[in-house]
DNA sequence: GCCTTATCAGCCAC
DNA sequence: CGTGGCTGATAAGG
């Protein structure tokens, strides 16, 4: 951790680094309208111009990236008359990292000024919102799935960044609150949707989304309250302090209880102790008047759960559980015996299971009751520290055709040392910002993941500590091979063949796993697609994948924009056949709207620099939703013959409409053979 | 502008 | 080395 050499305090690049610290409240900036004098012209390539990289152009605040068109955002809107609203910045982040110092103590300006600087700000930030590029005013008032998904993304990957600036020593004490400061950019900036409070359904969220931050309920409308449990909602025609429940949040702080996933005994809230307070009877006000009413009235509720995030120490995962009805209150003394309202929500029926899904899982996990179609418990032979369940709860098949379980890659041919490698001299974990650790350099002065081990941005490659690094293994730059973190299930789906999906929730950035397989020259349709049936079991680097925008939006740090490629730079095209061997990752189908994306990552072994395919999250992925990443398609210049990847236009129609043909074992195998075979899975010897 | 709410993360002790 | 409790700083909405 902090080694105190102080030997590192050498900031190469201090003046870039340093524009974040200008980044503050935005309401606390006084709106300007742009000049052609202030300052460098902000650069935008219109959206439909060739990019060279292969990915889509990048406006800062446009909507969701990629050549799919939108319903419901009209991208015209956004491109032609956008002006980005970095140009009102009355401070421009400092061009020339002079504002360094001084920084303290222009963070805590005065509050009055800031109120009404907020004041001015809000007010031209409406006036001009139809130059207002991103988020239409109608947009923010209601949203659709596309704007849900667009408004959270923006918000995870700010704060990925946020936090790996917050990890990086020559940045600790500078960087704090990441959470609260990517929540407070996108407030300010409008990133958000449905803000206009309702009472149902919050149009594009589904039932059972997950979120990981409470900021993230408020950004999309869900839940209001940054903190409050309860959200209140004045009626229409009712007089003033006339207020319903729209949606409340139950998170383990009070006694609630929440064993019945159709039922929930909500505590009201207030009457805490907290710091010189003691504890004391709640009171029928706020919140608790509004449960009140909403239980006379019978409006609809939301309910989001709340619980400890398994994966994470200390934070919290949050389920959208739909929509529930007040339907008794009472009084009972709490814990500290005071007085303690309680409400009890029931769930109207019909609707997706979500927080039952869970509390099945649980159960499933405490051996309590045993999964419903389950085949094997671990398909890996104890290959991977957590086990992979074989499910099948369609039909009769006992499991995929044969193949040996091989938890990594497998070169079969030694691989040329690509450049030197001597590791580096950390000795404990390598430290992000440290100038003197060659890992963190060759992956461009920071540490690719955050503390918490997630991806923050796509790169052109990565680079992880190897085995001749003197680190330890708990490095927080050895993400992908330390083997995989989340309880998979292989399973059968409709039609699509085998599927897989995790037991765990996954955030967004999260490590999957990687590809493993046999490193081939070329593909062998015999030997490597089957039958001719395809290349369902081969992962080729050089495929063309639609783009997509996945990092953070730079100018919201004060970078620039030119820094975060996303397009991979790998050194030679790698295929890798995982049809006799490999891991959970040959069971990953096609999507067009895949919620998982590869990232090629080198590290040393046995004196060998080797490429990796690693797969990440790129949403929140709910429990039991099933993985998918984009198989690409070949290149037109390549003579593949490939019956599952025609090279025809693809069109988000096509991918929605008529779903792929199965991608995975479209022939059942004989349940005799797998469990034949099952047993001769290999345990890899690598690890 | 002040109050309520309780989150999030840093910190310390074990 | 992970866990649990405590606390400070904090934002939105009323």
């Amino acid at each position: 951790m902090e080694e105190g050499t102080g030997v590192n305090t050498v900031l190469p690049n201090l003046g870039d680094k340093s524009r974040v610290l200008d980044v503050k409240p935005l309401r606390t900036l006084v709106p300007q309208f742009p000049e052609a004098s202030n300052g460098p012209p902000f650069f935008c390539a219109p959206p439909n111009a060739p990019f060279p990289s292969g990915f889509s152009s990048f406006f800062p605040f446009s909507g969701p990236q990629g050549s799919q068109s939108i319903p419901g955002l009209n991208k015209n809107e956004f491109y032609s008359t956008a002006v980005p609203i970095r140009s009102f910045r009355a401070e421009p982040l400092a061009s020339d990292g002079q504002n360094v110092h001084g920084h303290k103590s222009s963070v805590s300006s005065s509050v009055k000024k800031k109120a009404k600087k907020r004041k001015a700000f809000d007010f031209a930030f409406t006036t001009l919102s139809n130059f207002n590029p991103g988020i239409s005013l109608s947009e923010r008032d209601d949203g659709n799935r596309e704007l849900v998904e667009n408004v959270l993304w923006r918000f995870d990957a700010l704060r990925r960044k946020l936090s790996q600036m917050e990890d990086s020593t020559e940045l600790t004490g500078i960087i704090k609150r990441s959470v609260l400061k990517a929540s407070n950019i996108m407030m300010s900036e409008g990133v958000r949707t449905n803000v206009r409070k309702r009472i149902g359904v919050v149009p594009g969220v589904e039932i059972g989304d997950i979120f990981f931050f409470r900021f993230e309920l408020c950004l999309v409308g869900l839940h209001a309250q940054a903190m409050a449990g309860i959200d209140p909602m004045p009626m229409k025609g009712d007089l003033e302090g006339e207020r319903v429940a729209v949606s409340i949040v139950s998170s383990g702080g009070y006694d609630d209880d929440v064993e019945d996933p159709d039922v929930l005994v909500y505590t009201g809230h207030g009457g805490n102790a907290s710091g010189d307070k003691e504890a004391s009877d709640q009171k029928l006000v706020r919140g608790n008047l509004a449960l009140e009413r909403s239980l006379h009235r019978a409006n609809e509720v939301r309910v989001i759960r709340g619980f400890q995030d398994s994966a994470h120490q200390g934070s919290k995962v949050y389920v959208y559980d739909g929509i529930y009805k007040v339907q008794e209150s009472w009084v009972e003394k709490g814990k500290s015996g005071c007085n303690m309202f309680k409400y009890k929500l029931v769930r109207i029926p019909g609707q997706k299971d979500a927080f039952a899904t869970w509390k099945l899982i649980q159960k499933w996990k405490e051996g309590l009751s045993s999964r419903d179609g389950l085949i094997l418990p671990d398909l890996t032979s104890g290959a991977e520290s957590i086990p992979v369940s074989l499910v099948n709860e369609v039909d009769d098949e006992k499991g995929p055709a044969h193949f040996t379980y091989l938890s990594t890659i497998k070169y079969s041919k030694p691989f040329k040392l690509l450049q030197p490698s001597f590791g580096c001299d950390c000795r404990e974990a390598c430290q992000a910002g440290n100038s003197n650790c060659c890992c963190i350099k060759r992956n461009g002065g920071d540490l690719p993941y955050t503390a918490h081990g997630i991806l923050v941005c796509r790169k052109p490659m990565i680079y992880e500590c190897g085995s001749l690094c003197h680190c330890l293994r708990n490095c927080k730059n050895r993400v992908t091979q330390t083997g995989f973190k989340v309880h998979f299930e292989v399973f059968k789906t409709k039609d699509r063949g085998w599927g897989l999906r995790s037991w765990d929730p996954i955030r967004a950035g999260t490590f999957i796993c990687e590809y493993a397989g046999e490193v081939i020259d070329k593909i062998n349709t015999r030997q490597d697609g089957g039958d001719g049936e395809g290349n369902e079991f081969v992962f080729q680097t050089n495929r063309v994948y639609e783009s997509f925008k996945w990092n953070y939006e730079p100018e919201l740090v004060g970078e620039e924009s030119s820094d975060t490629t996303e397009d991979y730079d790998i050194p030679s095209p790698l295929i890798i056949s995982s049809k006799n061997s490999g891991n959970v990752a040959r069971f990953m189908n096609h999507s067009c709207s895949p919620n998982v994306f590869w990232q090629p990552i080198m590290y040393e072994h046995n004196n060998e620099v080797l490429l990796h395919v690693a797969f990440f999250a790129k949403r929140h992925i709910p429990p039991m939703t099933e993985l998918t990443y984009d198989y690409g398609v070949p290149r037109s210049d390549e003579g593949e013959n490939n019956k599952f990847h025609p090279s025809l236009p693809r069109s988000p129609l096509f991918c929605r409409s008529s779903p792929r043909p199965p991608v995975h074992d479209p022939t059942p195998l004989l349940s005799s053979s797998f469990r034949h075979t099952s047993k001769l899975n290999k345990v890899p010897s690598s690890r």
